[in-house]
DNA sequence: CGTTTGCGTGATACCTTCTAACGAAACTTT
DNA sequence: AAAGTTTCGTTAGAAGGTATCACGCAAACG
């Protein structure tokens, strides 16, 4: 299956062995957290000497980066899988849920406290705009002729990180008030914000998610003028 | 001034200690963040060795709760700074906004990827009721009669983390959307994930907070039905 | 079947947190 | 003022982390 047929036996077992560090990772990273994640522990876990994994990471960053590049990948796929069928914005929201509920520590490799100083690489902003194209299309679709806002005024003359997609200045700050809000509301659910507070976390980001249907601007009902 | 005069000579020097290791703490945080905090960094730049530290805190540990509750004390402050002037919820919104650019690890420190296994003790939650506290009686002063929304409704039954505020459920509801709406936008921001976008995150923003003013139900312009 | 390539090892250096034992300084009591 | 007690800061050391190095060996390749 793939390319692993064409693959020399040490390009195979290098990959395997890799996959196979990643793993242990992850488990690690679910249960204590990126920031417990351990050379040390893993190689243990593994049978083998300490050392060992340095032939397959330059060092705890580079797998780190790693992990949140196929975090990323993840998201990504799951997203474009729901979107490719056709759904709102309501649909992709229900499975950012599922998909950050699935492993929380995941999610917050990356949404979660960056390190100062570190700098995504090229490619993990490339995933990123395919999320965003994804979202972009479910929002344009969502409601052709939303009433620009006066922040959907100043996207569109910043609109480079839509990549070129059409969608209107309405769609894009819908997209963005997508991201925040159900970023906000998750985020501090998986971070137990929530937790002795006694409502269901859900049924806010229900009510979020409800709220997104609505247009943007200042409602007509609001207050003062 | 305060009550560092009638505590002894011991305790005022262990005072005085104890918040030099804070500020030198700060210092680190905010340029490394929080997981490059080192007690013996500390040490080394307080001119002492590094056990010295262990007199007065027990722990790496001990020290970043303390942090936190700092922290979280600070955020209470500048919230109740304002809210006491009887500002309305953008008036708090913006505060917040100050706040958190200040020292944008000091927000992540309360706000940002939790440790699992890690409990805010008893204190902490203390002051978060405080937050919230200002946070219902300004909302409540908003719109005193706004609609109640089918999440409101479920507010009414779990109102146990208003601490017995009068506010009513819609109140309730607008404070928890003010809360997750305006985390969404800022911890996005100060992450860093807006840097190559383009747009002004102060204008997005802006823009939430307008949004808070309009009542939270489903619009009467919005999409099906 | 020889050569080459790459893998895993132990030794080592340098971090970190944190404990233990000791000497000195400072506060308290007589 | 002198003796006693408390507390502070030190050095030494254990345990664990990242990361580099040279070495031996096994597997892949020609």
């Amino acid at each position: 299956m793939g390319k692993s047929d064409t693959a020399t036996p040490r390009q195979r077992y290098r990959a395997q062995v890799r996959t196979e560090i990643k793993e242990h990772a992850w488990k690690q990273i679910a249960e204590a957290g990126a920031s417990a994640l351990s050379l040390n522990a893993i190689a243990k876990q593994m049978g083998v000497s300490g050392p060992a994994l340095y032939r397959y990471f330059a060092g705890r960053d580079e797998l780190i980066t790693e992990l949140i590049r196929d975090a990323y990948r993840s998201l990504a796929d799951a997203v474009h899988a729901v979107a490719a069928t056709g759904a709102d914005p309501a649909g992709i929201a229900h499975v950012l849920r599922e998909w950050a509920r699935t492993d929380p520590q995941r999610y917050f490799l990356i949404y979660g406290t960056p390190v100062p100083g570190y700098h995504a690489p090229e490619e993990i902003t490339g995933i990123s705009q395919e999320i965003m194209a994804d979202l972009l299309t479910a929002c344009a679709a969502l409601e052709p002729d939303a009433p620009a806002t006066p922040f959907a005024d100043h996207l569109a003359d910043h609109r480079d990180w839509a990549g070129g997609h059409p969608a209107p200045p309405a769609a894009l700050h819908r997209v963005l008030t997508f991201w925040t809000r159900l970023h906000g509301v998750l985020s501090l659910e998986l971070a137990g914000h929530f937790a002795g507070m006694g409502f269901d976390p859900a049924r806010l980001y229900e009510a979020e998610v409800d709220a997104l249907r609505a247009p943007l601007g200042r409602a007509p009902g609001g207050l003062r003028s």
